[in-house]
DNA sequence: TTTAGGG
DNA sequence: CCCTAAA
């Protein structure tokens, strides 16, 4: 993964080199706790809330968005028409877009047999023109007036608005624009993107101006959804339980993003180029080969999830993760919602703060977000990940008055992926199986790189002082990277039967740049690159100007196995990307990437004493019915383990506790429930053995 | 699917 | 958190 300043459009702009998942073996021995534990964290959350949106999502969303200066208006509109389908109902269709320019992105959307005559319109809200990247913010609505389903579309171009209905096409095209951006972006302010936690429970994450969307509204539990505004003023409030704002997705609680705009010229429109296709319908026959390229490297990932009605016809494809919720049966109804076709539509802040001595933290405080001061300790870093922030061109970074350093990230990108499923799948099974994907490769590991002028800056104990990064004049030439971790790379990089990479027989992107240079926050270009490095980890290169290359390319592939489309983003040098291997298909079933780690908070610790004190130990559904209902990531066994710990924290001295510190109080509270039902246990035991005598 | 425990 | 035997 690595931060660029190019704008970057569908979900294929995110990159993040895929991290092979930590051996049994290591995480043992706590890499890959460590790992998860620094700031690694950090990248992962921000992807799994893009690719969480993504792919979870499935309800509506929102609404407007706003410049604060007026001078771009978004509206996204989302068609009312519900339960009109499910995502997981329908077969899906994807296809790359604009082919013909520099850039490109594909678009996934439903077919809907149902609705034949479904219709999609594009809206486009008008904007002033000042530059060609103008009508970039503007995000099409869909014209419900039919009601009968609604797609959103993107409109970049030169201020020209247009309306169009199309009947099953959709398509948003993001092509090359770089010149432009170049050189304009230098003027560019700040954009800023806040992600605000709402009542209701999911979020969007969107970019700001150009932000361009996918999004589907996934049903987390049937709540509005996300608001996206831009309100300069707006405030970030912190995220629940304190889980990484990144994780929105994956949080209770809902969120709201909100972009900002400070300046016209922020446009982050770089690849303007808009256009359509027409969808048809999917054979039947054959698997459906999604593939993305990204430089000469493939991925494959092969998720291993079985619920949720995946429809892994053939089982080749199955998410990762888990999707508890449907554990429950009061979670079947969501495959109930309503789906929507729409673009990724991200965007989201995350804050990352790093010690002074090397030891990175995430910041799991969304309040940390853009607008934060960098007043604190150490070096605050602002990031925030959208397509259209990713654009860079301004300068981002300062030194305060406090001698701080202040930095804004524009943007990390996930890496492309190589996604392989049954062209009989659908949609929400696409939509797993992408998340999954992501996920496996945020989840893998990763840490962060720092580049001065280009060149890696590898003595962490170095101040930013002594390093120069604090210097006025080098501020441009400051970037950051995520890369592979190290202690992840072994097992990719383990020869044998591994099928590191993928046949090279799979059709060559439609274009092909240079290395993209993967520096993130600043536009100015005065960096000499690096030379390439054979290092998993080493990757990294910087640059900007240099690569007229569009983020992503998309091509169609027509392989063996009927492949259908192929998307591919020659962005990143080989390095940059951590291969996961591609197994053997009897093997597939193996791969499963561990969770992330989510440590209890404290509220979440309450909530779960509060709930054991009522129900007992041995009712750990019931628990997690009770109290972490809403919280996806927390299952009954979740439950019952942070239990066991607490217990076990609760018995050891307070010098021997590691974490964020639990109150005493609750500890005190542990110790008595948990002897208490284990009195009652007892009890009960005795009891049953009793009658069982009796009866004998 | 849930529990209960070991790893 | 993962993995699993049992229930």
């Amino acid at each position: 993964m690595v931060l660029q300043k190019r704008l970057d459009y569908g979900f294929n702009g995110y990159q993040v080199p895929a991290t092979p998942r930590a051996t049994r073996s290591a995480r043992r021995r706590g890499l890959f706790r460590k790992k998860v534990e620094d700031n690694q964290m950090f990248a992962f959350d921000l992807l799994a809330t893009v690719a969480g949106k993504l792919l979870l999502e499935g309800e509506k969303s929102p609404d407007s968005v706003n410049t604060s200066n007026g001078k771009e208006q978004c509206v996204i509109a989302e068609d009312q028409v519900k339960n009109e389908g499910h995502a997981e109902d329908k077969p899906l269709k994807i296809e790359p877009c604009d082919q013909g320019n520099s850039g490109g992105s594909f678009i996934v959307s439903e077919l809907s047999s149902q609705m034949p005559s479904q219709k999609y319109c594009l809206r486009e809200f008008p904007r002033p023109q000042n530059d060609a990247c103008s009508a970039l913010a503007s995000v099409i609505t869909s014209d419900c007036s039919e009601k009968v389903g609604c797609a959103e579309k993107l409109v970049i171009g030169n201020g020209k608005n247009e309306t169009e209905s199309f009947a099953s096409k959709v398509e948003v095209g993001s092509s090359g624009f770089r010149e432009f951006n170049d050189r304009k972006l230098e003027n560019e302010t700040k954009r800023q993107i806040k992600v605000e936690p709402i009542k209701t429970g999911r979020a969007i994450l969107n970019t700001g101006a150009g932000m361009f969307g996918s999004e589907d509204p996934v049903v987390w539990d049937g709540k509005p959804s996300v608001l996206v505004s831009s309100n300069s003023s707006a405030e970030v409030p912190p995220c629940r339980d304190n889980i990484p704002c990144g994780s929105f997705p994956l949080c209770r609680g809902d969120v709201k993003v909100v972009s900002r705009d400070d300046d016209d010229n922020s446009s982050g429109c770089t690849q303007p180029s808009t256009s359509t296709k027409s969808f048809r319908p999917l054979p039947r026959i054959g698997d459906r080969r999604i593939r993305k390229l990204l430089a000469s490297k493939y991925w494959k990932v092969t998720p291993k999830l079985k619920e949720d009605g995946l429809s892994n016809v053939d089982g080749e494809v199955k998410p990762i993760y888990r999707n508890k919720r449907n554990c429950y049966k009061r979670q079947r109804s969501q495959r109930n919602y309503p789906f929507k076709k729409r673009k990724l539509l991200y965007c989201s802040s995350v804050s990352n703060s790093e010690g002074g001595n090397g030891s990175q933290r995430i910041s799991d405080s969304p309040q940390m977000g853009i607008n934060s001061d960098a007043s604190g300790s150490g070096l605050k870093l602002h990031g925030g990940i959208s397509t259209s922030a990713s654009v860079a061109g301004q300068h981002t970074s300062f030194i305060s008055r406090d001698s701080h350093v202040k930095l804004r990230i524009k943007s990390f990108r996930v890496p492309e992926l190589f996604i392989e499923i049954p062209e009989t799948a659908t949609v929400g099974s696409l939509k797993r199986t992408v998340m999954e994907a992501v996920t496996a490769i945020l989840g893998g590991g990763l840490r962060v790189g720092v580049l001065l002028r280009g060149k890696k800056v590898r003595d962490d104990s170095k101040t930013l002082q002594q390093t120069g990064i604090s210097q006025d004049d080098q501020m441009d030439a400051l970037g950051f990277t995520l890369e592979p971790n190290p202690s992840q790379a072994p097992q990719a990089l383990c020869p044998g039967d591994n099928p590191f990479l993928l046949p090279y027989d799979t059709p060559q992107p439609l274009k092909r740049y240079p290395p993209t240079p993967t520096v993130a926050h600043q536009g100015t270009s005065d960096a000499s690159p690096d030379p390439p490095v054979t290092n998993l980890c080493d990757f990294v290169e910087s640059d900007h100007d240099s690569a007229p290359s569009p983020d992503t390319d998309m091509s169609i592939d027509k392989s063996v196995t009927d492949s259908k489309a192929l998307v591919s983003v020659p962005a990143m040098s080989m390095e940059a990307l951590a291969v996961v291997p591609v197994h053997r298909k009897s093997k597939r079933s193996e791969i499963v990437q561990r969770r992330i780690r989510r440590p209890f908070s404290v509220s979440e610790v309450e909530a779960l004493v509060q709930a054991v004190e009522k129900l007992g130990t041995g009712r750990w559904r019931d628990v997690k019915l009770r109290a972490f209902d809403n919280a996806k990531h927390r299952t009954y066994v979740d439950l019952k383990d942070k239990w066991k710990t607490l217990v076990h924290t609760a018995r050891i001295s307070p010098q021997q506790r590691r974490g964020e510190p639990v109150p005493q109080e609750l500890l005190d509270r542990v110790l008595t429930a948990h002897a208490y039902w284990s009195q009652q246990q007892a009890k009960q035991q005795l009891k049953h053995q009793s009658e069982t005598c009796l009866l004998l």
